[in-house]
DNA sequence: TCCCCGTAAGGTAGCGCTGTCTTAACGAAG
DNA sequence: CTTCGTTAAGACAGCGCTACCTTACGGGGA
């Protein structure tokens, strides 16, 4: 029985657990949180009484005493592009049934943003934190440096060994687009991009440098802005009038796309007779818009479910060989193209 | 100076902080939380100790002590949509600079998994609860009761006044659709829906009950699935094979509506000279696509904003009058009706 | 036979904060 | 001048859990 402190929750306590179960209140501790030091009969008798109770630990009381919680936090640029929607979807999907809770920071692309957030974030002792790429500031890294989190960082690939990541190469995938415009014999092709963030410039690069090498020139269009579909329709309008000869356009993501599909539908412009339009991300719209839209699918599931699963491993203190995990990505070609 | 127990944090606490004031640890506890008890000298001695420390309270601790997080949970019934993403980015924008964390339980349209997300919830002592809708389980219900945590309904009204609620009439929002065609000269209507959750089926509601009151029929093709843009073109197939005469549709959502769009252009049926199309919601990509789609626009944002706001006041005690805030929805009326 | 050491269980003492009760101080009323 | 009520500050005792250290126990080697 419990005695009637009236600041007590109510609800039932290691202690009682302990106490029905006939052990310590530290082997009950144990036996919860499946240390291996515990007889396993003491630990199925722990295990019954906890049951029995309905016993629900203490996150509070958990944190309080081990000055770490079980709290993993992910940054992302922005919830409103569905692409990190996903991410975040299937990374709740590994961590929330193994008792982690998933604390959500959208930084809006700022890197002060982010910066902040980790800052704040840091308060509530994360036992880790999934990043978005490695633009940050250096105020960040070393924040996330000294508080001794492990990190995980998705979407981008890095050379250095001493991160964790797990995504592509977004340059690779700028090059084998431009090679696909090239093959479908377009030779006077534009990169067209919104909110310039690491990634967009990434593949940029990469699809400039595919035709640089094969001897053809790229032109550009970019603007900082955030992405929309209404943009997309104005950079396509803009980039026509200056560039009336493009035959073949890489919009850094789906949305610009799509916008570009609608405008050049009302003005007329066939898709892909005149100008070939290729995405990037392939959103599930990009299969059932007018014409189908051309587009790289990004393995963004998988990239959360990884990053999760890297993280898990992280905190079992497991010892790690890849550092890097590389999920590639797919060209699916489709009418626009 | 603090004594070298090794499983402090190495933070500062707020006994340095008292101790650098000159106050009692429990004074600066209350100068802090802004209790209106303290000497307004004394609470700014306090502050300036605080910043000079660089001094962030532990939430864990303050969880422990005060057996209530600074947590407010949120439950959307799914993140794929857009609009509870929007509503989201609302909520965050008004609780987390107040110092709330937010915590974000995605029940995928399950009642089941809803009332899972609860218990679970529950077990971190969440200040608030933030609802969508008020369809759930018995015993969902009973656990929010026992555990006396406040709670706000959003998206839908109640007449009920011993709840707190905000959103809008989902059943006018479909008479006003029904209206609107009818104006139109459309006569052979019908209601296209799937994810039939109490919201869409409200909306059907209204939808049908204004044409019954004009004397007009009302067709209905509803499925259970999940809501997508490809299943937006089926269900508009099959709907247009089994009533060739349809000339008007009302789309529970944009999503439907995006995708039926598509499938008439690729059958080269003419939006809106044969058939008129209304989606629900107005998502951005409906004032691009074409033709553009005429759809109800909800007050995502401002259901989110305002029941934060309402939350807040909870919280802070305050005597609410206005159980029930009704922000109202828009017909935007573009090319497609 | 004794000692040492490895393993499993328990005792103790906080983690950092706040609820509750108590005390101190002060002005107003008798 | 005393008494009382009111307000502000502090003392104290946990909230529920786990890190750390200690103890008990048994087996193997000298």
């Amino acid at each position: 029985m419990r005695k009637e402190a009236s600041r007590a929750t109510g609800r039932p306590t290691l202690a009682e657990v302990a106490q029905l179960a006939g052990v310590s209140q530290i082997t009950a501790s144990r036996a919860l949180r499946d240390v291996p030091t515990v007889d396993p009969v003491l630990a199925s008798k722990v295990r019954e009484a906890s049951k029995a109770l309905g016993y629900v630990p203490n996150p509070a009381a958990r944190t309080l005493a081990s000055a770490r919680s079980q709290s993993v936090v992910v940054l992302v640029p922005a919830l409103s592009n569905q692409l990190f929607i996903e991410t975040l979807e299937a990374i709740h999907n590994v961590l929330r049934p193994r008792g982690y809770e998933v604390l959500i920071g959208n930084f809006h692309y700022s890197r002060e943003e982010e910066e902040e957030l980790i800052r704040n974030y840091l308060a509530i002792q994360p036992c880790g934190i999934l990043l978005t790429g490695f633009d940050r500031t250096d105020a960040s890294l070393r924040l996330l440096e000294a508080n001794k989190v492990p990190c995980v960082h998705m979407m981008e690939l890095t050379k250095a060994d001493d991160v964790f990541s797990v995504g592509f190469s977004q340059e690779d995938a700028g090059a084998v687009v431009a090679r696909h415009l090239l093959a479908k014999g377009k030779r006077r092709l534009a990169y067209v991009a919104a909110q310039l963030d690491a990634r967009v410039i990434q593949r940029g690069e990469g699809f400039k440098r595919a035709l640089a090498e094969a001897g053809v020139d790229a032109l550009e269009l970019a603007v900082p802005d955030p992405s929309s579909v209404g943009l997309g329709g104005e950079l396509f309008d803009s980039l026509l009038r200056r560039h009336p000869d493009v035959d073949g356009i890489f919009f850094c993501n789906d949305d610009l796309a799509h916008g570009a599909i609608f405008e050049a539908l009302r003005q007329g412009i066939s898709v892909p007779g005149r100008v070939a339009f290729v995405g990037f991300n392939d959103l599930p719209m990009s299969a059932h818009i007018v014409p189908r839209l051309t587009s790289i699918h990004t393995p963004r599931e998988d990239v959360g479910k990884h990053a999760a699963h890297l993280m898990l491993a992280l905190l079992a203190g497991a010892e790690i060989r890849e550092r890097t995990i590389d999920l590639g990505f797919e060209l699916v070609v489709r009418e626009s193209s």
